[in-house]
RNA sequence: GGACUGUUAGCUCAGCUGGUUAGAGCAAUCGCCUCUUAAGCGAUGGGUCCUGGGUUCGAAUCCCAGACAGUCCA
């Protein structure tokens, strides 16, 4: 356990918001037992960024709080998925079948992957995956699961018998239009199995039922076992309530239904958990991250070019700042990352607690040195243009000798990131050209000029062979124009390696080849 | 109309529990490594810390008002 006068004045988020969590409910947790800390997902489509947003940033609160108490906690992610669909997403295989079930509950709709039993699960199953890749500990709810095995039906009630309180603090909220209909109860039609957004006619406390006008004609439904579900903003109150929430991350959009929910949440008679809002993440515009648009980056596009470490850090920073995410932010926040893990070794523990790698890895981030910063291997990886992680190390290997690729894992994954990288953003951008009949001359000499030579050449001695055959070949003026044109035919860049070193390392006879396949 | 963020070098940002001369990376410019180069080394230029007021011995930092931008709610 860390000094507690050192945790108590850390100004790291996580513990500021620790500390409040314990303070603030005190009284709650001790009867508890328990600190119950929840993050929602709407299944309407699949995990994305905020989500693992949410996820990570709740982990390194329980991380905070695990060194200022010893009371147990837990992390419920709660599905949505019985919220009717209202829009169809892009992306979606099949999207007749969604076409044809709109407004029903997401898990009542058959799932357009034909995989799972419904579309809500197939999403609910995407989600636990997505957790678990990244090795989470959280335990998973599903709205429907619980809405039709009673459990929620106690909060259920609770809310049928404080109906016109809970009526009076939604309804200012709500236009004029919206004031008229306005149920905090939502049905599910008998017929069509939709969640129907119609007015309500009578409510009976007695039977637990409410009479509704489904256009004209009268419905009576029960309200427990999922024959209703709650409008959203009471729906949220109603599982605060139900599932003793102390603590719940949201997006700055929902403020303001955050203050609904807290104010319903205690006419239910519970005290509304803490909340933190937190910015929303944008692109290289400054627009919003949507995902119709198609705009920023993609956790996926992430996790292809650097680890999910880095990704952890960025989240860890300025969660309260709307945060630009494209592909440019990736290098910056790996190389952020290793000047972390380079940093804690020597620091104190204030300035560890500080450090975004001790959230990053709950106080035990790795001890690798690092060698060099991302941006650096990108930049190798252009200029020596190795394609597979062997001939890269080689390189890394001339810049820094005696090292050993099993003492430095960290950096074997970045040189696969950095090699994929280049592949997909790098290389379609080359170009290419095809040599003229003095180039081609020029570059045969090259070849027969290179049989003489072996692998154990210094390679300054084979960058002299490649001036001496320029030079040869009408380049003497300008040997400019001699590397100008071995770049853009063999590299299809107007610069590149120093040519030399180059062949040294990727040895002799595959050079040959390398030239030769270009100027046939 | 309301809520929340943000505004610091050309760009991206750090610094914000008040305290030397406001920093970093990239970009730019110049030089070095005898000859294309940079994955190397060194140097240089560049700031009304959005504006106005207040608190203070002292404000990029705290308070108030405003401008602009973004997102959301109605």
């Amino acid at each position: 356990m860390i000094d507690k006068s050192i945790i108590e004045k850390t100004t790291s988020w996580p513990f500021v918001e620790a500390r409040k969590l314990i303070e603030d409910r005190e009284s709650n947790l001790k009867k508890k037992g328990k600190i119950t800390l929840q993050t929602g997902y709407g299944p309407s489509g699949l995990p994305h960024i905020g989500t693992f947003a949410e996820v990570a940033r709740t982990t390194m609160m329980v991380n905070a709080i695990s060194h200022l108490t010893d009371i147990p906690t837990e992390i419920i992610t709660f599905s949505d998925d019985m919220d009717g669909l209202r829009k169809i997403p892009d992306n979606i295989p099949n999207p007749e079948i969604l076409e044809k079930n709109l407004s029903k509950p997401l898990t009542s709709i058959p799932d357009p992957f034909k995989k799972y039993s419904s579309y809500g699960e197939h999403n609910n199953e995407m989600l636990k995956s997505f957790l678990n890749k990244f090795k989470f500990n959280y335990t998973f709810k599903s709205s429907t699961q619980l809405y039709k095995s009673g459990q929620f039906n106690d909060t259920l009630v609770l809310a049928l018998n404080k109906y016109q309180e809970i009526i009076d603090i939604v309804i200012p909220t709500l236009g004029k239009e919206r004031q008229k209909t306005y149920s905090p109860f939502l049905p599910l039609c008998p017929k069509t199995g939709k969640v129907l957004e119609i007015p309500v006619l009578e409510i009976i406390k007695d039977k637990n039922t409410i009479v509704f006008d489904n256009k004209g004609e009268k419905i009576e439904a029960s309200i427990l076992d999922g024959n209703c579900k709650l409008q959203w903003k009471v729906d949220w109150a109603m599982r605060w309530y139900a599932l003793d929430v102390d603590y719940e991350m949201y997006g700055k959009d929902l403020i303001e239904s955050a203050v609904v929910s807290g104010k319903i949440c205690k006419i239910l008679g519970k005290k509304s958990p803490n909340g933190f809002p937190y910015e929303l993440f944008l692109d290289e515009k400054g627009e919003k991250i949507s995902k119709s648009k198609g705009n920023g980056i993609t956790i996926g596009d992430w996790l292809k070019y650097a680890s999910p470490e880095s990704l952890s850090l960025f989240m860890y920073q300025n969660p309260k700042r709307a945060k630009k995410l494209y592909a440019d932010v990736v290098p910056k926040a790996v190389d952020e990352y290793l000047t972390c893990i380079d940093k804690f070794d020597e620091q104190d523990i204030q300035h560890r607690l500080l450090n975004p790698a001790w959230h990053v890895h709950n106080g035990n981030p790795p001890k690798e040195k690092s060698i060099m910063p991302f941006s650096v291997l990108l930049s190798l990886v252009g200029t020596s243009n190795a394609t597979d992680k062997e001939v890269l190390w080689k390189f890394i290997k001339k810049y820094k000798k005696d090292i050993k690729v099993s003492d430095h894992p960290i950096l074997d994954n970045l040189v696969e990131y950095a090699l994929r990288y280049f592949v997909d953003i790098v290389r379609p951008k080359k170009k290419y050209r095809k040599p003229n009949e003095k180039e081609k001359k020029a570059l045969k000499d090259l070849i027969n000029r290179l049989k003489d030579c072996n692998d154990q050449m210094d390679p300054e001695a084979i960058q002299t062979i490649v001036y001496s055959v320029g030079k040869d070949n009408g380049y003497k003026e300008n040997l400019r124009e001699w590397f100008k044109a071995i770049y853009e035919i063999i590299f299809g860049d107007q610069d590149g390696p120093r040519i030399g070193f180059f062949i040294s390392f990727l040895g002799i006879k595959e050079s040959m080849e390398l030239i030769n396949k270009h100027i046939r």
